[in-house]
DNA sequence: GCATTGCAAGTTGTTGACATTCGGAACCTT
DNA sequence: AAGGTTCCGAATGTCAACAACTTGCAATGC
């Protein structure tokens, strides 16, 4: 945020908190943990080397950014996504990022189109890479610059509430991604970055629009309509 | 939800948390707290009767709704809103709840369409009781049952994390609500209601587009812009 | 056998004590 | 007296123990 008079980023001092928030997070994005899992409070705070209450408070942060569940003496759950879930997911997203890009092409900044920028550019390496999680890393990450573009304090923090939703939805299947990922991606967001740098309302909704809807077409169709069905049999 | 077989309502367990962040919600919706004001743990923690732990955990969740902010080792202050904060309130209520009319248009049951006119009788006593705040409790209200009529978990989550902000910044400039409320609340909000009940999604976003201009057109004013913002703001 | 009841183990909810950090008052230096 | 430094009080951050709750299992009764 502020960095030092010599241009040195200062640690920025956060409680633990944040750092095991971020923590079980990463875990989550990793695949450390199975959907619809119970996360215990005691291990995960003995595998971070904290006690429980931070871990408590982060589970909090977490059920907010609607990545995990919680119920009354019973927990905190990985939640697990059904189509209706994704579904809702596409749906606001669609909502929010119309407004946001829209805004983007009222007030990005230079500096704004420069990082989105250099996320297509970091596409680039990483297509060749072939890592799925890194490139929807990337793709996650340019929607982000694309929010931060529109500087709106409350929309980002709209955004950041379904954000790991959308990032966890992604990875989940992650592997039916292959061949539109290596397409189009990196051409779709290019795209997305021109309307905005053409200062063009109506052009950037379309390119949304578009953008989405490619996107989650293709994704709805690869959860469960019905999470009653289920259960595999017990994994103990 | 599911209440016991014998139709007794069971009581809805739930931790202190929970109890603690309601608790203090309602204290500042009250004006029990300056804008800007310290929330010492301590003092919050002894008038309630409980620990610290249950309130870190709730002042959490409240900084999520956005009506506290929290620092490392300074703890949490009432959030102060500048004409910005209000404009942004308002640009992204629009576009939250022309979508969830929308939404409301199409799959709002006769069960939602009770509840929205629930709403309206009670305002219509509260109107002779001439208490704004009661009045502003309704008018949010109001707009719950519209969103929960909209049946979309996401989009109510997104509108709880602006539904606080948007309730204090109605209340701490109450008074000049006055005539607003005496002469035109009732009438607008049966207007929404009616929109949504005839199914007509058009005339459902106009409704509400009308809605909030006029309200937000009269409440930004009453907010004092900060400096930078005029500053560098350019009108539009 | 099947359902019910009581127990026990494990997990979460809560608490009070301890450690760390911030801000300001008092003090020293110039 | 102005400016900087030191120290202390007060509030927050963290921890480990205690209490409450849920759940699965086994014993009991039918």
């Amino acid at each position: 945020m502020r960095d030092g008079v010599l241009g040195i980023q200062q640690p920025r001092r956060r409680g633990l908190t944040d750092e095991v928030a971020e923590g079980i997070r990463h875990a989550i994005f990793d695949g450390s943990f199975e959907m619809g899992e119970h996360l215990n409070e005691v291990d995960i705070a003995e595998r971070l080397e904290v006690s429980r209450g931070p871990v408590r408070e982060a589970l909090v942060q977490l059920r907010q950014e609607g990545i995990v569940t919680m119920k009354w003496h019973r927990g905190a759950h990985i939640v697990q996504f059904s189509a209706k879930d994704v579904r809702e997911l596409a749906s606001l997203r669609t909502v929010l990022e119309v407004f946001a890009i829209r805004e983007a092409a009222v007030s990005a900044t230079e500096t704004d189109l420069d990082q989105m920028n250099q996320v297509l550019t970091a596409m680039s390496r990483a297509l060749a890479d072939e890592s799925d999680h890194a490139m929807i890393q990337l793709d996650v990450q340019f929607h982000d610059s694309l929010y931060r573009a529109a500087h709106h304090d409350r929309l980002w923090n709209a955004w950041s509430s379904i954000r790991s939703q959308v990032m966890l939805s992604l990875l989940v299947k992650r592997h039916t991604f292959n061949e539109y990922y290596r397409d189009r991606v990196i051409a779709e967001h290019r795209d997305l970055l021109q309307v905005v740098a053409a200062r063009d309302p109506e052009a950037c909704e379309r390119a949304v629009r578009e953008h989405l809807a490619a996107t989650y077409e293709r994704l709805v169709s690869r959860f469960r309509s019905t999470d009653e069905e289920t259960a595999e049999s017990t994994d103990r």
